[in-house]
DNA sequence: GCCGTTTTCGGCCCGACTGTTTTCAGTCG
């Protein structure tokens, strides 16, 4: 297991820790700055400790102090200075934290003031009213407190980009319809592609915002207000997804749209960048920076640069960035190469049919895939081992090829290729004996089982399928399930230079559940040499939808056509898809 | 605690909204 995500944690809760003492807030930041690195890394941090303590220091963010604290987790597992900080503090008061509206002022006064020490606490002090003399405790604050502790005790984590992006689209052609606005978008980690995001945020240009403000409030579906203020409201929807729109001037959008869309360490790095400049940027615009703290647009300053995203990052000196890079890594550093679109996909390797746990019959995915516009589909239906999903016998396997070599016959203007999504056991050999696969014209491999095993096994096991002749690309590497199953967690380091070497591709699956690879693994993938296959294991038709998921992820990552063997000619995909299999 | 094409010390992004206050602290993004 990746210590990656515990040491993450460590330093987030020393962070948290260090807040609810009252200590220096930049010492936080940097704190927490470093839990964000480890949650992106795609190396085990750890094992690098241990091979080159040296090079952890050398990790932009990480710094002597805590190169030396993660160094100490990868020999001992635990850090001193996490055990001293949090001895300091009630066992559970950093829960308290995690109430929405609850900082860490207003815990640390609960605590000293109030006896708080814990949710329950918190819970029980609301109840019996004892929190109401506290300085800043109104009636309204304990009620929010109280409406807000209720909320965390019922509702789940993050939501899924799959889940959220359907509500954005709606609510943004909602809001399009309204007298007076101009542009409606979404913003924030939605519009970057991230896997799971916090919450919807809705941007609008309008010279009018009162009536949009009221409109978005009062609609129905609205479950809870949190703010209703002139050019910015938040609202809870029924289903637990919060909201927030902003109005702005249409000739701030894009400032504004620039600013939230964030993320919140890329608009540092601009801010930055406009400093040294001698030019100030929010999100009304970019001014020049005349000293005076006064916000330049309330001082009637024409801005520099502010109608739209691209006009602004020019006269910072920087190409337009697509969204989907915006997290504050090296994004700044050059121009980087066209990502990906979803239009590049030219065709689907990857899906379900009746003849295992799919919805639909060959000849209907592939009418679906025509349709769309592909020149091929993949038929891959599961291999024997996967019982849960009705996978194919040898015997049913070879009737099955049968019957997509006879709808290819009866299809005309796409390739129809005889696929399997064949299972990578646990000791790394494949479902069917070659001599069965090599009847297939294309094989996806994929871990369905034994998703739990340790890491040098999981490598051991991977690099199996890489190696065999006969596999074309990997399926959903990892096997996690967001908000799920967190999956394999081998050596990728080592599995990628492997796939590069033997030419098979790795898969983004375009599940939203799934994306697997995720985008920073995808990032490696591409560093060390590997193709990206982006499918979206379509079950039915409708499934060919999830294919944008798939490919926001893959921008993530830094995917351009060229690295993605759906977007490939035809003719330089067969020619790759022949080379296997020698 | 981190960082440097001004700096190894002295900085570290900026504004809206709420609730409780009579001018602002705290939270959020």
């Amino acid at each position: 297991m990746s210590a990656n995500a515990d040491i993450a944690r460590l330093f987030h809760e020393m962070a948290d820790a260090l807040e609810l003492l009252g200590e220096n807030a930049f010492r936080v930041n940097a704190l927490r700055k470093v839990a964000r690195v480890a949650e992106d890394a795609t190396a085990d941090l750890a094992a690098v400790a241990r091979t080159d303590p040296k090079a952890v220091e050398a990790i932009e963010g990480i710094g002597a102090s805590s190169a030396r604290k993660i160094v100490e987790f990868a020999g001992s597992g635990a850090m001193r200075e996490h055990a001293e900080l949090l001895a300091k503090l009630p066992p559970g008061l950093m829960q308290v934290l995690r109430v929405p509206g609850l900082g860490p002022r207003t815990v640390k006064l609960l605590w000293e003031q109030g006896g708080v020490t814990d949710l329950a606490t918190l819970k029980t002090k609301l109840a019996s009213g004892e929190l109401a003399g506290l300085p800043r405790m109104g009636p309204k604050t304990l009620q929010n407190i109280a409406e807000n502790l209720a909320f965390l005790e019922t509702a789940g984590q993050r939501t899924r980009l799959g889940d959220a992006l359907p509500v954005a689209d709606a609510l943004v052609a909602e809001l399009s319809k309204l007298p007076g606005v101009k542009e409606v978008a979404f913003a924030g980690s939605l519009r970057r592609g991230r896997e799971t995001i916090g919450d919807v945020d809705l941007l609008v240009a309008t010279t009018k915002p009162s009536p949009v403000m009221h409109a978005f409030t009062s609609r129905p579906g609205v479950a809870k207000v949190l703010a209703h203020g002139e050019t910015k409201s938040s609202v809870r929807l029924a289903s637990g997804l919060q909201v927030d729109l902003r109005a702005v001037a249409p000739a701030a959008w894009g400032a504004a749209l620039l600013y939230f869309t964030g993320s919140k360490e890329h608009n540092v790095l601009l801010r930055e960048r406009a400093q040294r400049k001698g030019l100030r940027l929010n999100e009304y615009g970019l001014f020049k920076d005349d000293g005076k703290p006064e916000p330049p647009q309330d001082r009637g300053l024409t801005p520099v640069a502010a109608a739209t995203e691209a006009k602004v990052y020019e006269a910072l000196g920087l190409p337009w960035i697509p969204p989907e890079l915006r997290e504050g890594h090296d994004e700044c550093g050059g121009t980087p190469a066209p990502l990906i679109e979803l239009s590049d996909i030219r065709r689907e390797l990857h899906c379900h049919t009746t003849a295992s746990d799919g919805a639909c019959t060959i000849e209907e995915m592939a009418e679906e895939a025509k349709r769309r516009g592909f020149d091929a589909i993949a038929i891959t239906d599961h291999s024997r081992s996967s019982a849960q999903a009705n996978g194919l016998s040898v015997e049913r396997l070879r009737e099955h090829i049968a019957a997509i070599r006879a709808a290819a016959r009866r299809v005309s203007g796409i390739h129809i290729l005889a696929g399997s999504e064949v299972d990578i056991l646990a000791d790394g050999r494949l479902d069917y004996p070659d001599e069965v696969l090599a009847e297939l014209d294309w094989v996806v491999a994929s871990p369905h089982t034994a998703l739990k095993q340790e890491p040098a096994a999981a490598t051991k096991r991977l690099l199996a399928a890489i190696e065999h002749p006969l596999v074309h690309v990997i399926g959903h590497p990892s096997g996690r399930m967001l908000g799920g199953r967190p999956g394999l967690e081998p050596d990728w380091a080592a599995l990628f230079k492997a796939a590069a070497r033997s030419g098979v591709a790795m898969e983004i699956n375009a599940n939203p559940h799934r994306l697997d690879l995720r985008d920073q693994l995808v990032r490696a993938a591409l560093a060390a040499g590997c193709h990206i296959a982006i499918d979206t294991d379509a079950h039915g038709l409708d499934n060919f939808d999830l294919l944008r998921f798939g490919v926001l992820t893959g921008r993530r990552g830094g995917l351009t056509a060229e690295g993605c063997v759906n977007a490939w000619p035809w003719k330089r995909f067969e020619a790759w898809r022949h080379s296997r299999g020698r």
